[in-house]
DNA sequence: GCCGTTTTCGGCCCGACTGTTTTCAGTCG
């Protein structure tokens, strides 16, 4: 089984965190968090590139001795550097790390100081008042180590973004309103729209930051107030979310949120171009000394630092930065863009709604067609249709696509990808409709080899126009299937499939990093709701920022274009 | 450990807040 992107990155940051409790060179530990950052964004698959031949040290934050350490562990599955750091650092040192507030260095001291082996043990430790004993350690630190190894709290919580939104926005109208504050906005990764949040991060204009901030930590649902400074707070919320509110002088403005939009290494490489020009960039702006040459606006400093505005969506050093500079960065896909959504439910199986309100609904979003993907036979617990229900809604539809004027319903079915990777329904009712969906929704646990086989069967088969939701993850909830995605993003480059960008919040899926290696081999994606209701086609703008972090241009979604090109497109297969 | 309009050495992003100590290292974002 080849070596995965994910795990050569887990390896490397596995080594970056060992060492930092080692007390290592801070800059070598930064090396191998940047390598893993690259090869964990990296579309293709590093063991091919390897079998391959290809020389690794071309890639960003890779040299001469990760490129060989790669190797290694694509060839043997380890890395010797690895086995050695574990055998010299205890593991539950660097667990402690997670506690919030606890570094490598604090860690390691108190393991050494107490003789420690385990968490429990130190939790034994704080419990028993050892912990406040040791220099440099007192009781609030030792309160907070036992909360946390209490609920085991580490800190990695992430919310989705449709559930962050549903906090972030009424909390974000409430800051607007407090005495003094000029403008407020969300930054962070919710404004680059990341399909999860670790914590919000807000940012207020206003002179006067220590009145503002006593105000926002005094919000109803603030539950711990973690840290109160003059121009900057986080608090924990009672939902556990953390909101980071950071005030700034308005002449800061664009400056700070460049800076707290991020992403982190976005930024830090927005700050080397600034080093390179003998400036230096911060949240208050950009400094030729003494001097504020840029801040107002985010486009005034990209400008002095040499390049044009970046989309929030793009900012996670994945080569947009490269690409700004050559004047190559995508025209990104938007949502006046789409003429249509592929795959939706109606009432004849889990949806809510009949077939018209849901086209009624489609003509109000101003959309030129809406196809209808009802569930196949298979699907009994979601009322999947039966052949001759299906034959019926074929009826159904044409009837009512006489009524309507510049606008169309596609007859259409999600049918159900069964074990061996044939289809639910034959190919002769399939191909009646105007569009076929095809979707695993059992068999989650085959191994990857079947996995990949079972869909790459699927799109064999020329009645199937999209796969839809391909990995079947569901944030937070599910992990997807176990797939090789190259080879099926190859395949369906081959046989001229598309893949579906699913814009459930739940499912997003394709993935960012997905999205790109699709468009980069040609590959239309279908951007679709899965709507099970009229209300669930509202959910397309969250599979529109997806795509758009995927780096796709209109050009790349198959529902961009009118009925007519679509229509052609389709008959291809 | 990486990188290069100062290219094989000597740099490596920047600032706020906390806890503990009394001037700052560590942590975090």
């Amino acid at each position: 089984m080849p070596v995965h992107n994910s795990e050569i990155a887990s390896i490397f940051d596995h080594v970056a965190d060992l060492l930092e409790v080692q007390d290592a060179n801070r800059f070598r530990v930064r090396a191998y968090r940047n390598a893993a950052a690259t090869i964990r964004d990296q579309s293709r698959a590093i063991a091919d590139r390897v079998e391959e031949g290809e020389d690794l040290s071309d890639l960003p934050d890779i040299g001469e001795d990760l490129a060989g350490k790669i190797a290694e562990i694509v060839r043997t599955g380890e890395l010797p550097l690895l086995e050695d750091l574990s055998g010299e650092v205890p593991e539950a040192i660097v667990e402690a790390t997670r506690i919030p507030g606890i570094g490598p260095k604090r860690a390691r001291a108190l393991f050494e100081a107490l003789g420690l082996a385990s968490l429990d043990e130190l939790a034994e430790a704080a419990e028993a008042g050892r912990v406040a004993d040791v220099d440099g350690f007192g009781d609030k630190t030792q309160a907070r180590i036992r909360d946390a190894l209490e609920e085991k709290d580490t800190g990695e919580r992430r919310f989705r973004l449709d559930v962050a939104e549903d906090f972030a926005e009424p909390l974000v109208k409430w800051i607007r309103r407090i005495d003094g504050v000029d403008k407020a906005e969300i930054a962070g990764s919710y404004r680059r729209r990341k399909e999860t949040v670790g914590d919000l991060d807000i940012l207020a204009a206003g002179e006067d930051g220590g009145a503002i901030i006593d105000r926002f930590v005094d919000h109803d649902e603030v539950e711990e107030v973690i840290s109160q400074g003059k121009t900057r707070s986080t608090v924990r919320l009672r939902s556990g979310l953390n909101v980071d509110l950071r005030v700034i002088p308005k002449a800061s403005w664009g400056a700070a949120m460049h800076y707290f939009t991020g992403s982190r290494a976005h930024n830090i490489a927005g700050r080397r171009r600034a080093q390179d020009r003998d400036l230096k960039l911060n949240e208050y702006g950009l400094f030729d000394g003494e001097t504020r040459v840029a801040g107002d606006t985010e486009e005034e400093v990209y400008d002095r630092i040499g390049l044009p505005w970046i989309a929030p969506v793009l900012r996670e050093d994945r080569g947009e930065i490269t690409a700004a500079e050559k004047g190559e960065l995508p025209a990104l896909v938007k949502l006046d863009d789409l003429k249509g959504d592929l795959h939706c439910h109606s009432d004849a199986s889990d949806g809510k709604n009949t077939l018209r309100e849901m086209a009624e609904a489609a003509q109000e979003r101003g959309y030129d067609y809406l196809a209808i993907t009802d569930h196949s036979k298979r699907q009994t617990q979601a009322g999947g249709l039966s052949e001759g229900d299906l034959d019926a809604q074929i009826e159904s539809i044409a009837a009512l696509n006489e009524r309507f004027d510049g606008f169309r319903l596609l007859a259409g079915c999600e049918v159900d990808i069964l074990e061996d990777g044939t289809l639910d329904f034959s190919d002769d009712l399939l191909d009646r409709l105007d569009l076929v969906v095809a979707s695993v929704h059992s068999h989650f646990d085959l191994d990857e080899e079947d996995q990949t086989e079972r869909i790459l069967r699927a799109m064999e088969n020329a009645h199937v126009h999209v796969i839809g939701h391909t990995t079947g993850r569901q944030i937070g909830q599910r992990k997807g299937i176990a797939l090789d995605m190259e080879r099926i993003v190859k395949s369906a480059a081959d046989q001229g499939c598309a893949l579906e960008l699913n814009a459930n919040p739940i499912r997003l899926d394709l993935s960012d990093v997905h999205c790109r290696m699709a468009a980069d081999h040609g590959v239309k994606i279908a951007l679709s709701t899965d709507a099970h209701s009229t209300g669930g086609l509202g959910n397309i703008r969250y599979g529109m920022d997806q795509a758009r972090r995927g780096w796709l241009s209109a050009d790349d979604i198959l529902n961009t274009r009118g009925w007519s090109a679509l229509s052609a497109l389709l008959a291809r297969r």
